[in-house]
DNA sequence: GGTGAAAGACACCAATG
DNA sequence: CATTGGTGTCTTTCACC
């Protein structure tokens, strides 16, 4: 059931609507060579299958009391697949858990946090560790400054190369 | 003309609209206790001000060709200010450069990259180191699983403490 | 892909605190 | 006097052909 088909109509819709979705079908179907009717269903669709997960507004940092960022690298005591999963479950459900990767390389997760200041960036990591025993260290990069941001995933249309 | 003031009303709004930007001024209203005319007349407010800055749709990875992500740790030849203004502006302005961070550490930079696939990705990063002389090397985690992404920024009430 | 009905957004309104 | 809730109009969406 995974791996829809989308032709590039399909492709073409998601990255305008990854770019702004808040345009209206009329307005997407200039862009795109389909009528408003198509357009519409097609959205539809991409949003039933979950191809499109949500539409989110994205707010600007300094607009909202300057919060800072954080870039942390997560080592684990590997491997206890419940303190695991118990692991992700937490980081899912913590708000200021903006992004969390399972990676490879020196570290195993690595997370995107945001908070209002360091105190409460620092309680929140003193809960995870507490929380989760089989984390056994952590690193933290602090964001001087964010030069991009985004979740835009470019969705190449069938003709065009990779690359 | 930066940090606007924002009352819990503001607040409350920004907080529903980045769970779910496709909500109806009449739903929004029934979350937050206002009329209808009201919610909108502050969405615009929002916008225009630049405190909601756009809405986008999110896609599932899964769905579109299973593209790849890596955390990327980049170190720059420190300090050669057009060099560095160089580099953020090719990280803007390359689409599969998801997020970029200026970071404290050993790391300059944390970078969140989207591929299709490794080839893809180590010729992007080639272009990157070729095309940006002070970019003296990186480091990259593949991620072999997202465990959340989300931008979203809780925006505290001003009433409630910050934990 | 087009058309008519329903819903939503937008531009004004007087009223309120 | 800024901001609210309400009303009419226009736009956009939705369901059906």
């Amino acid at each position: 059931m995974r791996q829809m088909k989308l032709d590039n109509f399909d492709r073409q819709l998601l990255n305008l609507v990854q770019a702004d979705s808040s345009q209206t079908t009329e307005r997407l179907a200039e862009q795109v060579a389909l009528s408003p009717s198509a357009i519409q269903r097609r959205l539809r669709r991409l949003r039933e299958q979950g191809v499109i997960v949500r539409e989110t507004a994205l707010v600007e940092p300094k607009e909202v009391g300057r919060p800072s960022f954080f870039v942390v690298s997560l080592q684990v005591e590997r491997e206890r697949p419940e303190l695991l999963m118990q692991l992700r479950k937490w980081l899912e459900a913590e708000p200021r858990i903006q992004q969390a990767f399972y990676v490879t390389g020196e570290a195993d997760f690595v997370l995107v946090v945001t908070a209002p200041d360091t105190e409460t960036y620092d309680a929140l990591m003193s809960r995870l560790v507490s929380e989760n025993p089989n984390v056994s260290r952590f690193t933290t990069n602090v964001a001087l400054g964010i030069v991009k941001r985004g979740l835009t995933i470019p969705v190449p249309l069938a003709s065009e190369n990779s690359d």
